[in-house]
DNA sequence: CGTGAAATCCCCTTTTCAGGGGATGCGTTT
DNA sequence: AAACGCATCCCCTGAAAAGGGGATTTCACG
């Protein structure tokens, strides 16, 4: 590496941050310009000076993680983005991955995953840590969150507001028959048998504001 | 303070173990005696070695931060107990207090705040951070989530896994017309009219884990 | 120009839930 | 002793959801 990697660091809690800003300490070449609470701060820091690398908490405050991530990519192609969050969720992955993010890592990640992610982002190269790797796309796909059409996700929240089939059917200018339909695909995708682990699993998938 | 204050931190996110190692770091007085990953390891530390404080996180893998505090103040009454959480949650700073815990706050809050929880706590007293202690009892139950009771707390748990009211019923051992009951009540006191709602709300608030 | 996925719609039956009512013990608090 | 909250149990009815099947259009992709 010629010269130093410059890096900001992105969570809305400080403790996290610190901990982050002290894992990367250990490691060499490399100059932490910023730690930011939130996104608007983070783009305010790019628009400054040259960043190669930030690595941001997925659940922040106003907008997401994965949002910053798309506005990164899309305003500093140049700049990577590694994306952090308390739970492995593939859901989680998937969607930095689509919005141009390098690599994903769980907050329990180990000095050596993060040191992987880092020179993986670099590279250019996607990554989503061990633990997700490790795990089957079938049996993680039943688990943690199933992909799901564009359709069935608005169902879904309109479920989890507490709409009945009806209501939804109205409100999306269809039939009670097709919102039924959407219903039924989100069950057997994620997997239940009712309505209520239906909500549960999909707020534990963060699929639900 | 006559001596050093013995601290063990309790966190399975090295991340969040890590930033606040550092940020006790800062203090004076304070040793740190060992960093933890769940309530067995910790509980095997303070067998070992005398403790004056354990800060844990409430979510903690296998057995809860909740549990491991009233484990710590049941077998070690010596030691004091501060609960952090990513959510300023009244309903677990309520819970962590009812099982002997000295404080209660978020892990966005500041040094600041850490400092005046670890001084309240080694004094004896309770603290439950600024923004929990600003709300009105009365606004935060309405906004938040309900005062709910132990047995609708657990019957939503199981809600919210999928079960039916039948086999909730099997699952505690009481009729089917009690289960009923419990989750009109919950119905009520979330002011929802459906399941879907109810554990979306629930999830919201961080009751179902 | 097929193929396939997504979205749309319909039929059927059984189970579960929601909403209304009331009632009984059993502790704790007043 | 009375009042209260909690947990327990029961009745009823109608609505909603679950579970099974099948069918259509539309549109993108190879």
């Amino acid at each position: 590496m010629p010269t130093e990697t410059r890096i900001v660091i992105v969570d809305d809690h400080p403790v996290v941050l610190e901990g982050l800003t002290n894992m990367l300490h250990s490691l060499d070449s490399i100059k932490l310009v910023a730690g930011c609470a939130d996104a608007i701060a983070t783009m305010a820091v790019l628009r400054k000076e040259p960043v190669d690398l930030v690595i941001t908490d997925i659940n922040l405050p106003e907008i997401s993680g994965i949002e910053l991530c798309r506005r990164i990519r899309t305003a500093f192609p140049h700049t990577r983005v590694i994306g952090i969050s308390t739970f492995h969720d593939p859901a989680y992955a998937r969607e930095l991955l689509n919005c141009g993010g390098s690599c994903f890592v769980t907050k329990n990640a180990s000095v050596t995953e993060f040191e992987t992610a880092i020179r993986k982002a670099l590279q250019g190269e996607t990554w989503v840590g061990d633990l997700l790797t490790e795990q089957k796309p079938l049996s993680f796909s039943q688990q943690e969150g199933p992909v799901i059409t564009r359709r069935e996700r608005e169902v879904l929240a309109l479920i989890a507001t507490g709409f009945t089939n009806k209501e939804i059917a109205e409100k999306l200018f269809v039939s009670i028959s097709t919102v039924d339909s959407h219903r039924k695909n989100l069950l057997t995708k994620f997997g239940v048998l009712n309505t209520a682990a239906l909500v549960a699993r999909a707020a534990k998938s963060g699929l639900i504001s």
